[in-house]
DNA sequence: TGAGAATACGAAAACGATTAAGAAGTGCAC
DNA sequence: GTGCACTTCTTAATCGTTTTCGTATTCTCA
């Protein structure tokens, strides 16, 4: 590895010279940082991120949280989504990507923030993870510039799909193709869950629709026999839904099964809308009308933002950015 | 930071004492050692990656390639699955995981390796890229231990899904449920696609099959569009296939539509078969009969490896390291 | 012409660790 | 009592940078 001191000797100035030179000081002369830089660039010179890192306590190396108790974080289409793009936007502004390690049983392993401490990440994404893990909290109440995806802490920036947003259009373009029976499979455990939900109770008020209870079933995000389950139950009513909404369409094909095998059909006897847009649903037929989420403008938001904590952590403000989705219209809708 | 100067001065003895404790030297006496170690646990000490990099050459960080022209790598189910199984894998083993920069665009980027030298990895996993980039090859060629993921350098390891085993397997599958007359729609423009389809033709003169020359179609790997165009001027024909493999899981459902915008059914008026088994082609009706590979091996494989060739070099073997995938039966290929 | 400012560069310390070499203390044999 | 071997700890150099402060040279202008 060529170094500074090789760079020095080879142009007979030092080694301070040098480094002024390639970071562009103001107080070397410019003929001298010319030569110096061709000399770098020829030798096929690049720093020493562990030295610059060390002296300046910077990385330019951001930690990611990627925890995925039952591996489904990464092959999640929506947070492997929001990953991609945030990997881009954050490498198109020199910084790397580093996965905090959620290992929980090495021992003498670290904490999230001993870890972050230990790489010295200049921030923090929280992208997919139990936001109750007492590590976390420890995490977001530390001093490294933090953002996080889809959760609201009280002292860390949040980047936020609109929920409420979302349901909102969602539930309105199903009313507008005409449904007024309309059955929400919804998700459980999480503050998306709880906004999504109130939304769609917020929406249905201002619609005039008449929701029995009934209608309202819990399934675990993802959770295809969950969904399948609820819908059976749903199909069991006396006086069915005409439109079912559930927790996102990896979980509404668990319902469309269910719907199949009584020899129903999706859209003509019974309608169906997801949440998310996850890739493949527009390319299975019938394609699913869902609240398609901007995952690609999350994850660069968020990379935007953390970076922007840590470059200019004056003038950047402490808050929530919501980004809004659109509803996607498939076939899986139908108007009646 | 408490560093361990700290630690030396509460404990009274010098740095050099300090670092030999921690890191279990033999020339320091028990009883200071446990001293020194609980001193350094209740002060909350952790090393300083950078400067133990600085010092040691090794930063027990991994780079990982995963390059997306159009955004496919993330989200695409077979590469996310390997990736989240070796980040695993890797994090059990106190490895780090850091995307290499794949950022095309950005002045005064690094070259791969380039980048890799500056963040001193320690290793490197080729997961999914171009593989004739000539700065993959350089990569490749660098004294940096490498694997590659389902492409074969002839100086690196690889870890292959044993597309030659697999494919012989799913073909013959098809053949015992009665299958004569399968079509083959194989990916393009890969070392993997040419391994698939030279095992196609094998597997075929071994069970004595006739199979046309308008029976063998390329479409590019989950390119749904390319799979509905081929699938359609394979029912066009006067002899169609009774059933068809597809380059991957997620083609197939582009062929899928083809068939059922004829009112044909899948898998009642003609079979289909995937490959790779992604999770969600087991949640969807038909269920899809298609070649499972082992993502969690590939991945766990890749990660032991690299982190083998690093801390044994001597007795690792450049080696070509086949992982086994299986068929998984769903209900797409109809016994006839 | 000479004082002060401006310009261009260098010397050296520092970041936090590792490690080779050396030194002090102890025990033991002769 | 001296020499030698151990054990245990320290000194000091080092990794590749950055940065403060100092110095030498040139420029400016009264």
């Amino acid at each position: 590895m060529v170094s500074m001191k090789d760079i020095s000797s080879a142009c007979g100035v030092s080694v301070a010279t040098v480094s002024k030179a390639l970071n562009n000081h103001e107080d070397i002369g410019a003929e001298t940082k010319r030569r110096i830089r061709e000399v770098a660039k020829q030798m096929g010179y690049f720093p020493n991120s562990a030295a610059k890192a060390l002296k300046t306590n910077r990385t330019q190396n951001l930690g990611v949280l990627f925890e995925e108790d039952d591996h489904s974080g990464l092959t999640h289409d929506y947070f492997a989504c929001v990953l991609d793009s945030l990997k881009s936007a954050a490498e198109e502004k020199g910084y790397d990507i580093t996965f905090i390690n959620s290992c929980r049983t090495r021992p003498g392993r670290m904490s999230f923030l001993e870890h972050c401490r230990y790489r010295g990440f200049d921030g923090v994404i929280i992208v997919c993870v139990n936001f109750l893990d007492p590590e976390v909290l420890e995490l977001v109440n530390s001093d490294i510039p933090t953002v996080t995806i889809d959760h609201l802490f009280n002292n860390t920036c949040a980047i936020m799909s609109d929920n409420v947003k979302g349901m909102h259009d969602l539930l309105s373009y199903i009313y507008e193709m005409g449904h007024r029976r309309i059955a929400y499979i919804h998700g459980t455990e999480s503050s998306v869950a709880q906004r999504r939900l109130a939304s769609f109770y917020k929406t249905v008020a201002e619609l005039g629709l008449d929701i029995p209870d009934e209608y309202i079933l819990p399934a675990a995000y993802r959770d295809t026999k969950a969904a399948y389950a609820a819908t059976e139950k749903l199909l069991d009513l006396k006086k069915r839904p005409t439109c079912i909404l559930y927790p996102d369409d990896f979980a509404c094909y668990g319902g469309i099964n269910a719907i199949s095998e009584r020899g129903l059909r999706v859209p003509d006897d019974i309608s169906v809308a997801g949440f998310d847009g996850i890739r493949i649903a527009r390319h299975i037929e019938p394609k699913l009308t869902t609240l398609k989420q901007d995952t690609n403008l999350l994850g660069r938001r968020a990379a935007e933002k953390v970076i922007s904590l840590i470059e200019q952590p004056k003038t950047t403000l402490i808050e929530q950015i919501v980004v809004e989705g659109e509803v996607y219209v498939g076939g899986s809708v139908k108007k009646i």
